[in-house]
DNA sequence: CGGGTTTGACCGGCGC
DNA sequence: GCGCCGGTCAAACCCG
C-alpha cells in the first residue's frame, strides 16, 4: 500500500517537474519574443523620426513651390494619424491629449464616412485644426488630419516637451503628409518594419493602436491584447512553444 | 449658464 | 458662368 503510494508520488513528482520544465521552457520562449518585439519597437520609433526628420527637409526644400502660392494660403505642416476605434461607434472623437472643439461635419465625395472638423480649444491662441473621418478600407480605424502646430504643452505633459503632431515623444505616427501635397486619398508613408514578422494584418492594426496611447505599458499591453487574440499569432506561439517542449522532451516525440 | 455639438447655410476654389 | 465640393460659420440645441 505505502509502496504504491510512493510511486503514486513519485510520478506526481516527475509530471509536476515536467510540467515546469514545460513552462520555464514557454517562459523562455515568450521572453525571448518580448525581448525581440521590444528591439522591433526601438527600430520602428528610429525609423519613424527619421522619416519626420528626412520630411521636414523635404519641406525646407519644397520653398520652390510654396513661394508660388500667395503667402495666406500656404498651409502649416499637415500630420496624419490612426486610430483605431469600435467600428459599430459612429464617435469621430479621437483620444489624441488635446482638447478640440467640433465646428463642423461634413460628407465628402471620396468616403460614405462623414468628416468632423476640430479646432484646439486648450489656448485660444492656438490655431491647430485637425479633421477626422473614418478609413473608406478599415471602418474600424479613424484617420486624423493634423494641421498646424499646438503653442502650448500637452495636458500631462511633464517636462515640456515639444506637442504631438510633429514629435512622437511615446507614442508614434504612422503616417505623415507634406504641406505641398495635394493628393491625401492614400497614407503616404507606410511603415514596413514588422513588429512580429509573419503576420501584417496583426502588426498594422499594431501600429495604429501604437497612435492612441502616449504610455509605453499601455502599448505594451494592448499589443500583448491584440496579439493575443489574432489567430494566426496565437498559432505561431503554440508552433513555437510546441517545438520548444518537443525539444526538451525528446522522447515524447 | 457656459461650453460643446449639430446641422443647414454660406463661401471660395477649381474644373469644365 | 456654372456647378461641384471642401471648409467654415453660426444659430439652435444639448448637457452637466
Amino acid at each position: 500500500m505505502d509502496l504504491q503510494r510512493n510511486v503514486s508520488d513519485k510520478e506526481k513528482m516527475q509530471e509536476i517537474g515536467a510540467e515546469l520544465e514545460r513552462l520555464r521552457a514557454e517562459n523562455k520562449e515568450l521572453s525571448l519574443l518580448l525581448h525581440s518585439m521590444n528591439h522591433k519597437y526601438t527600430t520602428l520609433q528610429a525609423h519613424v523620426e527619421k522619416i519626420r526628420e528626412e520630411m521636414d527637409c523635404m519641406n525646407e526644400s519644397s520653398h520652390d513651390l510654396i513661394k508660388r502660392q500667395p503667402i495666406e494660403s500656404v498651409k502649416p505642416n499637415l500630420t496624419r494619424r490612426y486610430f483605431r476605434t469600435n467600428e459599430d461607434s459612429a464617435s469621430l472623437i479621437v483620444k489624441d491629449g488635446y482638447h478640440w472643439r467640433k465646428y463642423g461635419q461634413k460628407i465628402t465625395k471620396d468616403n460614405p464616412s462623414p468628416r468632423a472638423y476640430f479646432r484646439c480649444s486648450m489656448a485660444p491662441e492656438c490655431h491647430v485644426k485637425k479633421k477626422v473621418q473614418r478609413s473608406p478600407d478599415d471602418k474600424s480605424v479613424l484617420v486624423a488630419t493634423y494641421e498646424g502646430e499646438h503653442n502650448h504643452p500637452l495636458p500631462g505633459e511633464l517636462d515640456g516637451m515639444t506637442s504631438l503632431p510633429n514629435i512622437s515623444s511615446t507614442g508614434l505616427m504612422v503616417g505623415f503628409s507634406s504641406s505641398t501635397s495635394r493628393d491625401q486619398s492614400q497614407p503616404e508613408v507606410t511603415l514596413g518594419l514588422a513588429l512580429c514578422g509573419s503576420n501584417h494584418e496583426a502588426v498594422r492594426s499594431t501600429e495604429t493602436l501604437i497612435n492612441e496611447t502616449n504610455n509605453n505599458n499601455n502599448i505594451m499591453e494592448e499589443c500583448i491584447t491584440l496579439l493575443s487574440g489574432d489567430p494566426n499569432f496565437r498559432v505561431a506561439l503554440a508552433a513555437a512553444v510546441a517545438r520548444s517542449v518537443l525539444s526538451n522532451h525528446p522522447s515524447n516525440s
